[in-house]
RNA sequence: CGCGGGGUGGAGCAGUCUGGUAGCUCGUUGGGCUCAUAACCCAAAGGUCCCGGGUUCAAAUCCCGGCCCCGCAA
């Protein structure tokens, strides 16, 4: 069970060790794109394409259906990465090895949908893979093995995604041998010690100029690609797509400046005040309706100079849609 | 037919409402200045104004149709 990208090595990594996978479920076809088509999840078009039985339920808890098939499937284990649904108490006690979770964080950290997004957005600079037995709760099941990696200084949320996805379906492959043989003893998480890292929402991406400008670099990594980290900049959102703490050089002098102002114009990018005496150092934007580009065509096409401000205030409230 | 922004020398944009000389900031090339420079000064090259129709004495600009890019939404 699993639906986005980061789903599929794990999934892909089951074939290849020869399991029988007696089906995939993951989330329906939804409206997408532009103009409205239905997009197939990730893990359903490489389901489909090794020829997998694909279920798609769009409730799972009353529906009769789906009891039906997992009942007469009867799996030995159930893998589930990244489903996106929940999954009922009645659910979680038919397989005989139980439900089996590829989550992407050292939990008993980071519980919740998006705990890639908030290691980075924390300035993290380590996380993992825990593989655990499902329970009830939310990510508060025992665990079965963890593995931790560094996250790097630029490393963006897709690309860190990735990488996890990877680990996971490795540990998942391993901790899965051992699980059959019974040779694992899982480990109660510390619930004392548990973080929440909640779903994402759009308004988490609004940039609080009130931030120093390493927890807004921070955001602009994490938040990729969506929400995205975005100001609003002369009415309409401007979304950063690449920007750095600026470093303590550039900083001489602009303790007085209100955050938001531009302080520095360059050959490739624009540095911005920000809190506490920081500055942020910006080198790829995309203005709403047009493409990415580099600071430098920004500039060009915004006509900024120093002294100008890159936001229209300073929380970007005055955009209330 | 979900909503909206856009397509103008190589890049990012202005000009379009109120038709009439192709503009700005860069980049590129040549020259100059300098101990030197990605800095500064001077000069030059470079454009089917997305495509096809229509209106008009005249269309980047107005009208109709089409293609493409992007944001929102989901």
């Amino acid at each position: 069970m699993g639906t986005p990208e980061f789903a599929v090595p794990s999934l892909a990594k089951l074939v290849q060790d020869g399991h029988e996978v007696a089906a995939v479920f993951t989330q329906p076809d939804k409206p997408a794109g532009r103009g409205k088509h239905l997009q197939a999840p990730p893990v359903k078009a490489f389901a489909l394409e090794r020829g997998i039985a694909v279920h798609q339920p769009a409730r799972i808890k009353t529906n009769e259906e789906v009891r039906a098939v997992f009942q007469s499937i009867a799996p030995d284990a159930c893998v589930v990465a990244a489903y996106g649904k929940i999954l009922p108490e009645w659910l979680l006690q038919i397989p005989r090895l139980g439900c089996i979770n590829v989550h992407a964080s050292l939990l008993p950290k980071y519980r919740g949908a998006a705990p890639i997004n908030w290691a980075i957005a924390n300035g993290e600079r380590e996380t993992g893979i825990t593989i655990m037995q499902m329970d009830a709760g939310l990510d508060t099941g025992p665990m079965l093995a963890q593995r931790a990696i560094e996250i790097g200084e630029d490393e963006t949320a897709p690309e860190l995604s990735a990488r996890l996805a990877e680990v996971g379906a490795e540990l998942l492959s391993e901790t899965l041998l051992l699980v059959e043989r019974g040779e694992i003893e899982p480990v109660p998480q510390k619930n004392d010690e548990a973080t929440y890292a909640p779903m994402l929402k759009r308004e988490d991406g609004l940039i609080d100029w009130q931030m120093s400008a390493r927890e807004i670099a921070n955001r602009v990594r994490a938040f990729q690609p969506w929400p995205g980290t975005y100001t609003i900049f002369r009415g309409v959102r401007l979304m950063l797509w690449r920007a750095r703490a600026a470093s303590t050089l550039t900083l001489d002098g602009i303790k007085n400046v209100e955050p938001a102002t531009i302080i520095l114009i360059d050959k490739t990018s624009l540095t911005i005040a920000c809190s506490g005496s920081s500055a942020l150092r910006i080198e790829e934007v995309q203005i709403e309706g047009k493409r990415r580009m580099n600071a430098r065509d920004f500039i060009n096409g915004a006509r900024l100079n120093v002294g100008d401000r890159i936001a229209d205030s300073l929380f970007g409230d005055q955009q209330s849609g």
